[in-house]
DNA sequence: CGCAGCACCTTTTTT
DNA sequence: AGGTGCTGCG
């Protein structure tokens, strides 16, 4: 392999972090700067000059798309397959990890895995039988609850009863979902990390053995990493190992997820010797919207301090437009997206971006109307569609008999006369002896605690079962597939069903048994059977995100899902306080600095154009409601805005000498100001207007709520 | 057992 | 407003 190849196309920095000697090394990589480059270079560099071999290298990225595009970009440049490289999501080797050691991680051969709305059902399930008052204890807060410790590396048995009510009961049902977990065989998602976490580290000999492999560990967006995946890199890198991380810490925007921006300080601190090198030019945008968005970003604290700049031209100002409400905002948008069309341009240059989904649905109207195709991000993916979700919970308890989840899920789907009543006997059945449920449905049988009619529905089911597994043994894959879809009968119940969305569903079925036939183990799969696979391959890899014919489409999104994303003509929409930033992020200053980065984000996705728009009115949950622009806006400086004036002037802000989101600050407040009012008590300053004795500021109260009070009345004491 | 009507909630999402 | 999930009835 050439070198020049490797480094010719790099700038000095990239160079740097490219061919940085083996040591723990921490690249800031900004939005645009060639983040994904300098990981595959970096990656052919070692295999390449510095004569590591594949088998050494631990390449983790957070989404398969970013793993597969990292394989296939390595393999490209080096003209090679990469067998024996560990590329994944933390996931992924997780799960690869625990099946390859299975027995040590404690867990039965054929464990499966449950996504987060199979754990959210568990849960509830679980908490029924151990009747648990859900007003209390919503299982909702359950989860969350459960994964967040999880997440922490803290398992039921390391929280400590309080005598807090509440408090205690959670650990009483985390500790039951565990048993229960365990029991079945089912591992969720956090738990793939941790498990495998607990497999390493506990293990002298396994820990050894990935020790000596990997010499190479490299992460991508690391900012992104909660407190189990930075011990997991830790530990299997070693102290003192080869660590390669890429990040920014700018571009975090998954904190409510657990990610912990804090890991990239601290990676400085564990690794004293580590290097770190800043990745700032940027070859996606334009001058101007850098200037902008380093303005915007400057006003957060803490950040370890980045400064993106091009080679390139100034480019045109950012657009901003103040629209009179949503309808006027989504018409502006795609007024401009049609002009960018006939100008010979694709639709799918095209981005419009939001906070919150339901923002996408003016939009969705308004392009339906005008026949512009367009796609919307987001939503549920192939293997999370229930009827598909039903199908794989066949596939499971045929699999393993002891999935308590797949069996509440199907089993009386088709209906088959196994009620709540029979289900609720057999649930306290199996709690009371610690049996799956499908052991307890053998021990009913045998004890006959219910009617026989129940009692043989029952026993059917479970013959059902049992011949489908006989059935389909030793079948290709596809074949296991269509049997269980027949046997099962999922195929005549939608089949009945003359609705329009049971078509539908049949056709998903059919593509469900497409899948399966294109199903190709990875390499680390091949000792498990195929049916295994597939069924961790669905949990793991949901499917794209709607099936996407490569039609020209206009792009819609949140400006979550946009991230890594770039397009020529960028539409960031619904800049208002209290929609974004979002109302439950604007009194705690870690969220709302979340919510700027997000900002950030999303500015940084344009490459030549950037429009933002607020609405001053705006519907949402079926009320009419005020709203004022975004503090980021006002955030920004005004040498990048051209302010776009509709024809007839907005209602409000109609002056035009400053530009209509500018109101100056009333004297002696400013945003996040904490203050006292005489009789509403202590709050926080959110947002102003008007000038002069006009002047009015809206603060939200600790008890009272927010609201507006006109400076010269209120008598306001700033703290 | 299935369906209809009603209360409730509503940020972001990957694995 | 709109979707979801639960309750109560036939």
């Amino acid at each position: 392999m050439d070198v020049t190849a490797i480094l010719d196309p790099l700038n000095d920095a990239q160079r740097d972090a490219v061919t940085v000697p083996a040591a723990p090394c921490l690249v800031l990589a900004g939005a645009g700067s060639g983040k994904t480059r300098v990981l595959v270079h970096r990656i052919s560099w070692l295999l390449s000059v510095e004569g590591v071999t594949p088998y050494g290298v631990l390449a983790v990225t957070f989404t398969n798309k970013a793993a597969h595009e990292m394989r296939s970009r390595i393999e490209q440049m080096l003209e090679r397959p990469l067998g024996g490289m560990w590329v994944g999501t933390f996931h992924g080797l997780a799960h690869r990890l625990l099946r390859a050691h299975w027995q040590e991680a404690g867990l039965p051969q054929t464990f499966q895995i449950l996504d987060a709305d199979d754990q959210f059902r568990f849960i509830k399930r679980l908490m029924r039988g151990m009747e648990i008052d859900e007003a209390r204890w919503p299982p909702r807060q359950v989860q969350w609850f459960i994964n967040h410790y999880k997440d922490e590396g803290v398992r039921s048995a390391h929280l400590e009863r309080t005598g807090d009510h509440y408090q205690d009961r959670m650990i009483d049902i985390y500790e039951a979902y565990e048993q229960a977990c365990n029991r079945a065989g089912l591992v969720d998602f956090a738990e793939l990390l941790l498990r495998a976490l607990e497999l390493v580290r506990d293990n002298e000999s396994v820990q050894q053995h990935y020790h000596q492999r990997f010499s190479h560990v490299l992460v991508d967006e690391f900012q992104d990493t909660n407190a189990i995946q930075y011990a997991w890199i830790r530990l299997l890198a070693g102290e003192s190992g080869n660590v390669f991380v890429v990040g920014d810490d700018d571009q975090s925007i998954y904190g409510w997820r657990g990610a912990r921006i804090e890991n990239i300080q601290r990676f400085s601190k564990d690794y004293s010797a580590a290097r770190t090198i800043r990745l700032e030019q940027n070859y996606r945008s334009t001058g101007t919207i850098l200037t902008a968005a380093n303005a915007l970003i400057a006003h957060n604290t803490g950040r370890l301090g980045k400064d993106l700049w091009t080679a390139g031209d100034e480019g045109e100002l950012i657009r901003m437009y103040a629209a009179y409400n949503e309808q006027d905002e989504a018409s502006f948008v795609l007024e401009r997206i049609r002009e960018w069309v006939e100008q010979g341009n694709l639709r799918a240059e095209t981005a419009i971006l939001y906070r919150s989904n339901a923002q996408s649905r003016v939009f969705e109207e308004k392009l339906m109307g005008m026949g512009m195709p367009y796609r919307v991000y987001g939503g549920l993916r192939f293997f999370e569609r229930a009827e598909i979700k039903d199908a794989l919970a066949y596939l499971r308890l045929i699999q393993n008999h002891q999935d308590d989840a797949a069996f509440e899920r199907i089993v009386n789907v088709p209906a088959r006369g196994i009620g709540d009543r029979s289900l609720t006997v057999i649930r306290s059945l199996a709690r009371e002896r610690s049996l799956s449920m499908w052991d307890a449905c053998l021990v009913a049988l045998d004890e006959k605690p219910l009617a026989a009619r129940a009692l043989n529905a029952l026993s059917a089911f479970q013959s059902l079962i049992r011949s489908i597994a006989q059935q389909i043994e030793g079948l290709p894959l596809y074949e296991q597939v269509e049997h269980m879809l027949d046997g099962s009968g999922l195929l005549e119940l939608h089949r009945r069903d003359k609705s329009e969305k049971a078509e539908s569903r049949l056709e998903n079925l059919q593509e469900l048994i497409s899948a399966a036939r294109a199903y190709e183990p990875g390499e680390d799969e091949v000792e498990m059977s195929p049916l295994d696979a597939f069924l961790a391959h669905a949990a793991l890899e949901a499917g794209e995100n709607q099936a996407d014919e490569w039609e020209d489409c206009v792009q819609l999104m949140t400006m979550h899902s946009a991230k890594g994303l770039e397009f020529p003509l960028v539409f960031m929409c619904g800049l208002e306080e209290g929609l974004f930033p979002h109302q439950r992020s604007i009194e705690d200053q870690d969220r709302l600095e979340e919510e700027r980065r997000l900002c950030y984000v999303g500015m940084t996705r344009a490459m030549q154009q950037l429009y933002m728009t607020y609405a001053e009115s705006r519907r949402l949950h079926g009320t009419e409601k005020l709203s004022f622009a975004s503090r980021f806006i006002k955030e920004l400086p005004l040498e990048q805005i051209d302010e776009v004036r509709p024809v007839g002037l907005t209602q409000r802000n109609a002056s035009l000498s400053s530009p209509a989101w500018q109101d100056d600050e009333p004297a002696g407040f400013s945003l996040g100001d904490r203050v006292m009012h005489g009789k509403f008590g202590e709050g926080v300053v959110m947002n102003y207007e008007g000038q002069g004795s006009h002047a009015r500021v809206q603060v939200h109260f600790e008890y009272e709520g927010s609201k507006w009070l006109v400076l010269a009345y209120a008598n306001l004491e700033r703290l």
